[in-house]
Order: C-alpha cells, then structure tokens, then sequence
DNA sequence: TGTTCGATGTAACATTTATCACACATGATC
DNA sequence: GATCATGTGTGATAAATGTTACATCGAACA
C-alpha cells in the first residue's frame, strides 16, 4: 500500500521531505463504486487524495436534482474541499465513487503550514484548484452552449477519458440523472447515437466506437 | 488615492506590514463602465482587486456566445487570473467593467513569496477561491436548475445585491446577451414579470420593486 | 415638426425538451 | 419455462424556448 502512495505522490511534482510528511500523517481510505465520499452533511476535515480509481463530483439543488460536474482522477484532490475545511464552510456538493478505490485522507489541519512550508505544496494546491476551474467552466459550457445530444455525446467521451474504457456499464436512468434530464429523453438520444454509429448499446452497459 | 487602497485593505484582515507591501507593488488602474480588463488575449500578469465599483466575470464559447458568471465586488479579487497566472495558461473568460471602477493591479511575482510568508494572504487567497467556487456553483445552479423566467428574475436580483440599486440600465439585448437567450425571449418574461408587478420598465431601464 | 434609429411589444411558427402511457426485451429466480 | 423486476423503445402530446417578422414607441436631432 505505501509503495502505492509512494507512487503517486513522488510521480507528483511533491518534494519527498514534503511526501514523508504527507504519508505520515493522512490514512488510507478504500471505497467502493457508488459510496459517498463526501456529502453537505458529512463535516470531515480531510482532504481526500485519489491514488487509484475514480471519483465523480456532483452538485445538488434542493429538491434532491443532481448534476454531474467532474471526474476526480489519479494524483487529484478536491480543491473544493480544501477551501470548505479551510474556511469551515458547509460543502455544496457530493464526492462519489464512480468506480472502487483508494483515497489517501489528509486531515486539513497540516495543510496551511505546508502551503507557507513548501513551495511545491503551493503548486500541487493551484494546479488543483487551476484544474477544478476549468473543469467547472467546462460544465458550464456543456450546459449552456450544447443541446442535450452533444452533451449527452460529450458526457459520454468524457467518461471515456475518465476510466479509460470504451465501456460505461450505467443505465439510461444513471445517465439522466447525472445530466439532470429525463430517461426517455437519454433512451431517444442513445438510439439516435447508435443509428449515428457512435456507440452500440447492450443492457446496462454502452460501447463508445 | 491611497487612503482608498488603505481603506480596502485595513479593512481587510490583511496584516498592517503586507498592506504596505502591496501599496508600493501595485499600480492604480480606472476602468471605465463596459471596459475589457481582462481577456482570454491579454497576457497581463497582474491581480486585480476592486478598490471601488464593479467588475463581471463572462465566459464565452468559440461562437462568441456570452454568458454572464459573477460580480467581483469591492475587495475582491479575481480567483482564476491568480491560478491563470500561477500555472502560465490561457485565460478562459473575460472580466469587464460593470461600472465605472477603481482597481489595484498587483504584478503577480509576488504572490508566491507571500503566500509562503503571510497567513493573512493565505486566508485572503483562499478566501477569494472559496467566494469564486460559490459563485461558480450558484451560476451552475441557474443555469441547470431554474427555467428562464426564474433566471431571469434572479439575474435582477442579483444585480440589485450587487450594485446596491434598485435600477438597472440595460437593454433588454443585453440581458439577454449576459443570459444567452434572445432579446425576444427577454422582453416577453419582463413584461410577464412587469404584469407580476415585480419590476416597472422603462427605456432602458429596469426598477426592482 | 418630422425624421430617424434603437428599443420594446407581440403574433406566428419551429425546435427542443419534458412528460405520459404503454409495449416489449432481458436476465434473474424459482 | 413461467414469473417478475428492471431496463429499453417509441408514439402522442405538452411545455419551454428559440426564431422570424413586423408594429409601435420614444428620444434625439436636423
């Protein structure tokens, strides 16, 4: 396991005194697909690091409606996690396993001292929060510039990159629900895709081509 | 002039000995109302904080197609040029003059060393990347969630809470250009909202009742 | 005063998306 | 293989939004 972080983590651009300290001090956490990691009521103060698997985060309204807005891969972190801890705020959103995996957990505490400690911590926190932003603007667009079939198409690619697989095993009631619409209206766009030859459908399970 | 800055930043939980180090690094800047200050084209490497009026941060698509984020009020400063400046990348929005503005442009050499020496900068930065993700959320939000006449109506207000004035100037193309939707569209839900009595209109003007 | 131009109002229609209803397919289980 | 729960396909219709076209209004100014 701690060749695993080893790994991770010395692949970063984190100084190695930097990387003893942070292994040291978080713990290893495993989840399996659809967990919660983080949720608006859960107040834990880690900052979690994926070391292996995928993390999906998710944004809820009120009444319980959910959006997709990013994946969390290997080597990242959530940096709005890190800005919630810090300033004690209630978290806006849902971290979730998209598939099993390993998180190292940093509690929040050490992470000012490392920021004023180690310049290459500053970075590892800029790159994360550099990256969150262009992932959100990049939800953004999808949202408001793409009719639905290019944002189904696009959500579709995207989960490609993600996981690196040509397979997405979800229903079409999943897909739906992470773009915030109805699961005829995913079913009429599949089967438009497939006509299209862009992907080829079988039960619970999709095939980008 | 400076007693501005100085009334900014005191005001601030920026620490007496770092105000005075930003006072002598900065530069003063005047915007005029609908003036670019920042574009995905300039390469400035400067942070701007809001001294006085007010700043909105646009995103827009390769179409040219517009839509309006958030406001940057008085004492704050925008979180993305930071990290767009830290990381050397391409600015993916466009600050403009909301109204005419004062702002403080800081070259960004310096925001490293003092994120590394002062916890106040360190508080102040994170501060502006938690206020930014909020913000970014919440535009999220209006866009996924609410349905035009509820987006429109919340864009009002928003401004409203913004600018502190119940009168908006602005063409209804405007809005709608800050909305991404069509000056028709625009028209027919304020007069529904007019009909609502929740505003009045007027030539280009909009009263908030 | 009349002209001009940008802003606003509104009808008619097209497109996109949401919703409802129901048929049918598939895989698991007994 | 009959039963069942769940997933998928599709037509019909409604609601929301976008588009086109044109009328009207008001301010500015010749």
């Amino acid at each position: 396991m701690q060749e695993l972080i080893n790994k991770v983590l010395r692949n970063s651009e984190i100084e190695p005194k930097l990387a003893d300290e942070i292994m040291t001090i978080g713990r290893l956490k495993k989840v399996r697909a659809g967990n919660v990691v983080i949720s608006p009521e859960s107040d834990s103060n880690e900052m979690p690091i994926v070391l292996e698997g995928l993390l999906k985060v998710m944004r809820q309204d009120k009444n319980g409606n959910e959006i997709f807005l990013y994946f969390l891969e290997g080597g990242e972190t959530c940096a709005m996690s890190i800005t919630c801890c810090i300033e004690g705020k209630k978290k806006a959103f849902h971290v979730v396993a998209e598939e099993d995996s390993v998180l190292w957990m940093v509690p929040m505490g050490h992470i000012d001292s490392w920021v004023a400690k180690y310049q290459s911590f500053r970075k590892f926190v800029f790159d994360a929060y550099q990256t969150r932003f262009d992932e959100m603007l990049n939800a953004i667009d999808s949202v408001v510039f793409l009719k639905m079939d290019q944002r189904l198409y696009k959500y579709l690619l995207d989960k490609k990159q993600a996981s690196g697989s040509f397979v997405i095993n979800k229903t079409h009631e999943q897909i739906a629900n992470e773009l915030n619409t109805s699961r005829v209206v995913v079913s009429r766009l599949l089967k438009q895709l497939e006509r299209e030859e862009k992907i080829e459908q079988h039960r619970n399970r999709i095939e980008i081509l």
